[in-house]
DNA sequence: TTATTAATTGTCAAATGTGACAATTAAATT
DNA sequence: AATTTAATTGTCACATTTGACAATTAATAA
């Protein structure tokens, strides 16, 4: 019966915002009043639409898990019927497909889960999805695995992925976007060849 | 010819309160303030014996990798003649030789380098060392590995050591100690099987 | 045109973090 | 005891960030 509400789209431009910001100046770094620039708004807008701080993380963590099982989503829509863990690897070690201002959202929010119960559980669940879909897809290529392996695969290859862009700082992602995804490429390897696994109790014979 | 100077102790002492307190608040959240009440001295001492806050971090970073190297020299002081690569594995993941603080202050520090740049540089060649350490210590076991692969399986075994800290915050570090371990286990198994390296145009056949 | 609802602007106070510096106290030397 | 050097304390001003709220403007329905 009145003025429509812009809240959604101000919402969205708000955490878009936001989350160039985390890029530049960092989570902590991200003042209000940064953000309200980035979003080219006042600064009382941005707490008349989001609300005070807190709300403006929590909000931001819910939209980038949102986006990023999206995403997934898509992602495993087009899984091949073969060959997946290669379609797994280009997807999260092929620059084209990357997207280093994401991870470092992520990288953010985890960070400061640390000193913040609610977002902690949150970035928790979106963690052990994340691992169980590649744990998932993985399993496509190699039904006969054994759990635990194939979860330590899971994460040995997540703990790639995460810290190609986590060691983004130190401005050397490119250089190491090979290695890591060599390592990968050799961690899945190592499913290959059941007979192989673990001989770690015959190592020096 | 007059009073002794504290400069040291102090520096010292302010320098581990910084620590605590990074593990405690984060470095952002770590001001003059609570640095000083958690080494028991005032804001003004601090800043009298360090400076100010961007002396305090850089202060604090060059004292880190002072530290680090101090203990990677130990480290590799002790280097067994053979099966190096298990040695190395526990040392980076038995609980009881790791310190989730200090891997903390490390991550911290990187994190913060990505806007600063004489921080950056530090920490850029604070990596270099540790990950050309690593591979040397590979190398004893492996003398006739290719560069390249090693490389990979180096960084490979970094990033599953650094992620499982920095996923600390997830509170989920003893969860993922196991499977992080073995997976680096696995990338270094690879590197026991010559004939099968890089087969990656015959995984179909 | 009026009423209504929401966007938008602007401003103030409180809290916090920091830099600078004066003033005082303590421990050594001569 | 006097001097010297440094530790220690205390305080002030300035800038930043934030929370709260009043005042105004804009868009829609009746």
């Amino acid at each position: 019966m009145a003025r429509p509400s812009k809240k959604e789209e101000r919402t969205e431009e708000i955490l878009q915002a936001f989350r160039r910001c985390i890029a530049i100046y960092g989570l902590e770094g991200s003042t209000l009043e940064r953000i309200a620039e980035e979003a080219g708004l006042k600064r009382s807008l941005v707490r008349h639409f989001v609300g005070n701080r807190e709300d403006l993380v929590e909000k931001l963590a819910e939209r980038v898990i949102k986006e990023s099982d999206a995403q997934w989503s898509i992602f495993l829509a087009y899984l091949p019927p073969t060959d997946t863990s290669t379609y797994l690897l280009d997807g999260l070690f092929d620059k084209q497909h990357s997207d280093p201002e994401y991870v470092l959202v992520i990288e953010s929010l985890i960070f400061a889960a640390g000193r913040d119960d609610v977002l902690r559980e949150k970035m928790q669940r979106w963690m052990k999805r994340f691992t169980d879909d590649v744990t998932a897809i993985l399993r496509q290529d190699f039904p006969l695995a054994d759990d635990n392996e194939l979860a330590a695969i899971s994460f040995g290859i997540i703990s790639l992925y995460f810290n190609l862009d986590s060691l983004a700082p130190l401005a050397m992602s490119d250089i190491y976007r090979q290695p890591a995804r060599e390592a990968a490429e050799r961690l899945i390897q190592t499913l290959k060849q059941p007979t192989l696994i673990r001989p770690a109790h015959s190592q020096t014979h």
